[in-house]
DNA sequence: GCGACAG
DNA sequence: ATCTTGTCGC
């Protein structure tokens, strides 16, 4: 969309993050079990390249309803911290060729787990307005004590003596993931989302197509 | 001050 | 992110 006055530099995307931050709303209007849930995520190739991937799944019975792709050329490095500014270009061209609007995005990475407190699941649900969570794979801010090891068990992720996310076990005896909100849906809530979209696998099946996806949408 | 650091 | 063999377990 408008990547021309995409930001270039580290300081023009902190600048946006703190102008934008303010813009999260934490209200959870969302329905328990929401009829669709749109997970995302993007694949890269050793020349620049990444490809954009959005799948839409029937919440009850996870099968795939909808899905885009989009292909580009990065336009920002990578960076903690603004890890957004690289995946949201392509991330936001593939929304823009569903048909169904989405009840939910479920991103991987983090949202308010985040320095700032303004992670990807944040950044792309204030631009779309649309309820959004990230489930990250590994830890990137706060500390914790590791969560019982039964599925559904969780441990408080804290950040400067703030609740910032949820150490979640989604398999027994698996590592964790990272569960923080991200727009318009409180973390408790997203937890259980969460759960309901790994009744096999540590990754939310929404996850687990978006990242097929996208790796096919590469070659 | 130093190191670590989502994907 | 991506590069990769073998290996353990259902």
């Amino acid at each position: 969309m408008h990547t021309e006055d995409w930001p270039s530099t580290i300081e023009e995307a902190l600048a946006t993050q703190e102008r934008l931050r303010g813009r999260v709303d934490l209200t959870d209007d969302l329905p328990e079990l929401p009829p669709t849930v749109t997970g995302l995520d993007v694949a890269y190739d050793d020349a620049g390249g990444i490809a954009a991937a959005v799948v839409t799944l029937e919440t009850a019975g996870l099968t795939v309803v909808e899905e885009r792709t989009h292909r580009a050329k990065a336009v920002f490095p990578y960076e903690p911290g603004l890890f957004a500014f690289r995946e949201l270009p392509p991330l936001l061209a593939a929304l823009d060729r569903l048909e169904r609007t989405p009840d939910i995005l479920v991103c991987d990475g983090h949202g308010l787990a985040h320095p700032r407190r303004f992670g990807l699941a944040c950044h792309l649900g204030v631009l779309t307005g649309l309820p959004a969570f990230g489930v990250g794979k590994t830890p990137f801010i706060g500390s914790h004590e590791p969560p019982p090891a039964s599925r559904g068990c969780s441990a408080p992720l804290v950040d400067a003596g703030e609740l910032v996310g949820a150490v979640l076990r989604t398999q027994d005896g698996v590592k964790p993931v990272y569960v923080s909100a991200g727009h318009r849906i409180g973390l408790a809530h997203a937890c259980r989302l969460t759960l309901a979209l790994t009744p096999r696998y540590r990754l939310p099946e929404t996850t687990r197509h978006a990242d097929r996806l996208s790796r096919a949408a590469l070659r």
